[in-house]
DNA sequence: TCGAATGAATAAGTTTTACTTATGCAATGT
DNA sequence: ACATTGCATAAGTAAAACTTATTCATTCGA
């Protein structure tokens, strides 16, 4: 089993290619004697003359003939390989589309930070409007989103579990933590429109009757639902990391003294066929590592 | 246009498919620390992360994982042809098939250096028979033959071209040489089965009546022709690089004071499928180089 | 016929790449 | 709190890659 050097190689495909050492040698911009050099190293190591040198002139044995169809192909592969996916590209527009809470409570505050080090990338985040219909969608490079299917396309890939849990104002608790599920009866629950079944699931998953769910206000988005909170409107089901900095600040606050939680698993989706173009790629990278860090 | 150390990627593809420095250094070889510079090194080259550091983890990026794609199969190809080609190979036979003074005259006096140089190679010569039947040539791994046809199927390469000239003992010309085609009227001549149209040819060529070919003996092979000129039975067209240590020697001469030639074109072909079994195309290259040298 | 041109081969030396050793750092587990 | 794990880093060593200078052998042209 034998594993010849890769440069070596190389240079033998130049050779070939050219059937001259001189002609290779220029190609690879090297010296004509290091050419003769590493071929005849080479053909020493696999003990097989690859080429026949008549003068002034080269051809190849039939066993070099066939070793450069393979070289060649090899090496061509991992040219257009790395030209497809690291050549200086000009310019270029990468759009992320999510919900706004994302865009605005999660990416936003990164958004500097990602810029300063990809000056060359206009990355763009396009919220998602409920109203939003399909064929905006196909519009954006990178898609996150929230699913509980297990298995996916090739092109999408888990980015974070989101931590669903009841928050509320610090004001509008009293300082008083509620103890047990069905003390959220007796206050006002904000719905958020689009993810109506979070209370649903929150009440099926802590024993209480789906029937009693309190009304309340209905917001447009999370974003609305902080706000209507901090309001003192009552409890929403917040998610982490998301609301991360209010919790942090002090403004709402965990509504029960000990974690309640439901969870949502996001996901990216790359569209179809840009897995090879380097800028998407990056930003793709990027969100998986800001992900990692949650 | 970047272009990476071969070198470096075999390691990528190695820290890749192991999702571990560790155990690429492993598979390589070589220590760890020289896997993180290298990686390291690559990353900067390329300007792209390649994969993400987590804690005694390793994953890759989008990007990492596109060009592992791209670099595995690569180097995957480079292995397989590097073994089909070089692997060392237990005893082999090796059947070349040609005709007997081909064998006798051209290959026969080389066979012992061929045996010197590959030891583990049965080299086996056939002799084509003219009353063979074409069920037994399919089994020879490289045939030599003589074709008038410009171009052949891809297996099919020219060896020599053949010098075919009148000769004659020098004892039965009495150091007379012939001055014009029309003094051949009043010899003998030797035919050899399976190439009467040789003198056909010649007659043609140098502007004799083809009717007025001088009857004679008929041998089934050149090396009868051989014999039967040897010992004074006529002239006949011999072959030469094949005949050349009888010229030599002095056993036999050329008939006339100047050339009178035609010519032949030999051809090798190697049976289908058989370019990447390195032993046969260690023969075949073999032939090339001695023909080469004619 | 002789000298020039050409292009691969070779030896010795220099430069660059690849690698090692030793250590540091940070997260995780007991 | 300490041990384990696995990547990162700096400094040094070893090996590969390359250069320069020269030789060799053939072919071509004057």
């Amino acid at each position: 089993m034998k594993r010849p050097r890769l440069n070596v190689l190389r240079t033998f495909e130049a050779a070939g290619r050219h059937l001259s050492f001189s002609k290779a040698a220029v190609d690879l911009n090297i010296t004509q004697a290091a050419v003769s050099q590493q071929i005849r190293q080479l053909e020493s190591y696999l003990g097989a003359r690859l080429f026949l040198r008549l003068h002034r002139r080269l051809s190849l044995t039939s066993t070099g003939a066939a070793y450069l169809d393979g070289v060649h192909e090899a090496l061509d592969r991992l040219n257009t390989i790395t030209d497809q996916l690291f050549s200086d590209r000009p310019h270029q527009v990468v759009v992320v589309r999510c919900t706004s809470s994302v865009a605005l409570l999660w990416l936003s505050p990164q958004i500097r930070a990602f810029k300063a080090k990809h000056p060359y990338i206009d990355l763009q985040i396009r919220t998602l409007d409920t109203n939003a219909d399909a064929s905006q969608l196909h519009i954006a490079d990178i898609e996150i989103f929230v699913s509980g299917k297990a298995d996916h396309d090739q092109f999408t890939k888990p980015l974070l579990t989101s931590v669903i849990t009841p928050v509320a104002s610090s004001n509008s608790l009293d300082q008083k933590h509620l103890s047990i599920p069905q003390d959220i009866l007796g206050l006002d629950v904000i719905h958020i429109l689009g993810y109506e079944d979070d209370w649903h699931r929150w009440f099926q998953t802590f024993g209480l009757d789906t029937a009693q769910i309190p009304s309340g206000m209905t917001a447009d988005s999370s974003l609305f639902a902080i706000d209507a909170a901090l309001r003192g409107e009552g409890v929403f089901l917040g998610r982490r990391p998301f609301i991360d900095a209010y919790l942090q600040s002090g403004e709402l606050v965990e509504v029960f003294k000990r974690p309640l939680n439901l969870h949502a698993s996001y996901f990216m989706r790359q569209h179809g066929g840009s897995t090879n173009n380097r800028n998407i790629n990056i930003v793709s990278d990027w969100l998986l590592e800001i992900a990692a860090t949650e």
